[in-house]
DNA sequence: TATATTTGCAACCATATAGTTGCGCAACTA
DNA sequence: TAGTTGCGCAACTATATGGTTGCAAATATA
């Protein structure tokens, strides 16, 4: 039932929403315009959204505004920086690679 | 039954197996090892990876090493590109609070 | 006050997912 | 050649997931 990030971003509708809320907050009704399937659909996505903290809820009367909460999104980030340094290697690989080629056409 | 690179790391087993990659091929029992699952279930968890590209396979006899792709790790990173801007100009805020804050000692 | 709008919550359903066991095949080894 | 090892494939199962419909609460509007 708990889900994490991971988890969250998982889905491509839920994806989609963060997109959506990364131009500015929205409520559920117009988030739920943007796709095909009903709003209660949209509704719980935004709810898990919500459960692992990606996004964040303020009231305006009858209406709830869902924004995106940034800090969460680079926890993401933070997990990928492992493999970071494994693709810039390949970049220098790569480098070495074009250097090579240069070194041929002398 | 065609998953895309964010279900493949959607899945806490299949994170750990990118993690063990990441230091250097392995075959399928050793990573299996790692785990509480049978190595039926982690095999199924690295050919998830392997359908996704994030890894890669070498026949070496009736071995096969698994290792890492980073280049296609890096595709995450590429979608969380649009995001990063917004968690930095929420360090700027942060910076502008902290300066303020420094304004007001004065 | 009566009515409409915005939203959340609960129940239900079909399918996807992660796990298991069992089996077969290719490749080392004695 | 016979046996062992490493691995993938197929069938089956329990549970998670994403979707639906229906309803109730709260706020806005006539």
């Amino acid at each position: 039932m708990k889900r994490d990030i991971f988890q969250a971003i998982a889905d491509p509708t839920r994806r989609a929403i963060l997109v959506l809320l990364s131009a500015g907050a929205m409520t559920p009704n117009a988030i739920a315009e943007h796709f095909d399937s009903t709003r209660q659909a949209v509704s719980k996505h935004i709810h898990i959204l919500a459960e692992c903290e990606l996004v964040q809820q303020r009231k305006a009367g009858r209406e709830i505004y869902y924004h995106l909460n940034p800090g969460k999104m680079q926890e993401i980030d933070k997990w990928l920086e492992q493999f970071k340094k494994l693709w810039q290697d390949r970049f220098n690989q790569l480098d070495q690679v074009l250097l090579n080629i240069s070194e041929d056409e002398k």
